[in-house]
DNA sequence: CGCTATGTTGACCCGCGTCAATGACCGTGG
DNA sequence: CCACGGTCATTGACGCGGGTCAACATAGCG
């Protein structure tokens, strides 16, 4: 079983310029327009922890570029990653007095920190701003509701194709038209997403390459040559 | 791979007096006081559909006796149950213009309906109804969650020990101190919520009675002998 | 009473986890 | 520029937890 050794507690405000970028600048993707203006300014490194579990809730955070991982871990060391969070995504509003899981830059980002009394004053005053925040949550529910489903009831390479199809879907928004999928986390973080193993993710991964399916030109670069066969795998048609 | 042949799709308005009634009449559970008064009262037999996957979202539902299963299947049939709605529980507020799964009825059970533009009238009218609502929202939230957690990394043992105590915990608000768990749903259900299959439920609970942890008297009556046992099991103790 | 749905139990097997060896890549310092 | 060490990915061999299949038991229910 593996452990994770906890890195430093407290985020790294030092900036630091991010050497390769796998995820492009934020677009404005999620209607938040009711946040406050301007939110203060953080830069995480590689692994850096922005927050931890059990920690008091007092921001909550949009990232402007790079990716973040949310993660739970059991007392044994076992880890889950619940989610990744990609510019333009909000992470922290959902916490109540006390963040429950772990939030963890998986490379360099920037993100932008709403102190919460700031976001309950918003809520407040503008009545859409409620609406808005609950269609998110919303919307959130629905993407945990399916991934119960993928871990429930999915094979391996089911979940594969579905986890690439997906994240493909949400780049595509941001930087439109690209096969060409930039991965910022490793198989491993693949794997406690998808509640594998980083052996099995990178079986199936170069089995489906094999296949001739996706191409893998460099390990964290992933092209998707046959998108209709990916989409078969997602729904169980065999091999 | 087990198929399950669809109940009739229209809820089935015909009232019906339960027989036998496994989990007890509604406590004012949810902080729900925002709702409009009064609702339309529907009650649904064994296996009815409330609505299924697809169907115009035009109510959400309140259970006020019985349980209610909410399960999404697969193309092949497989499928994968997210939740099991007992008295007092708000079902179907999360859907969009469309329901995203299907609503089934355990056992006979008894629900008020809320038109959604009635719900609607009340969250424009009351701040704090939308607060209440997403309040709600996040809660289901953070229970997927640590049902995604439970799906991706735990043992068997380790799921149905969480169930259980899981399951205590939520009928002991409505009627405490009770060590006996009077089950609504079959094995398979329990199975298709745990991502197992229904022998290995039945193996895993004939097990923790062996070990006297339990107790069966009857296969929808489970009473906890030794809870701090089951606590151990659910965090991962080896057997 | 028999019919059907549900639960139990055993035998077998396979998908994926585990363990281990090797390879590719990258930043760092000599 | 290259040697070195660390991190990450790949690949193979092997074993096990839990899925699959099948037989039988039990319990409601007409």
């Amino acid at each position: 079983m593996l452990s994770y050794a906890a890195s430093s507690p407290q985020p790294a405000i030092a900036s630091r310029l991010p050497a390769a970028m796998p995820f492009p600048a934020a677009l404005p993707e999620e209607q938040d327009s009711w946040l406050p203006p301007k939110g203060m300014r953080i830069s995480l490194g590689h692994n850096d922890a922005l927050f931890s579990e059990g920690d008091e809730a007092r921001s909550c955070y949009k990232i402007v570029s790079g990716a973040v991982r949310v993660v739970k871990i059991m007392a044994d060391g076992r880890r889950y990653v619940v989610d990744f969070f990609l510019p333009g995504d909000l992470i922290g509003f959902d916490a109540g007095s006390t963040y429950e899981f772990t939030a963890e830059a998986v490379v360099d980002a920037q993100l932008v920190s709403y102190p919460r009394p700031r976001v309950d004053m918003a809520l407040a005053e503008s009545p859409q701003a409620g609406r808005q925040l609950l269609d998110l949550a919303l919307r959130r529910l629905a993407a945990a509701q399916s991934q119960m489903l993928l871990l429930g009831r999915m094979s391996a390479m089911e979940r594969i194709a579905t986890f690439l199809l997906k994240l493909q879907r949400r780049l595509d928004g941001k930087r439109p038209g690209g096969r060409t999928i930039a991965l910022a986390m490793t198989r491993l973080d693949i794997a406690d997403h998808l509640g594998l193993t980083l052996e099995t993710v990178s079986r199936m991964l170069n089995q489906l390459k094999r296949q001739g399916i996706i191409d893998l030109p460099h390990p964290q670069h992933i092209c998707i040559l046959k998108p209709e066969r990916l989409r078969a795998l997602a729904v169980g048609v065999c091999d």
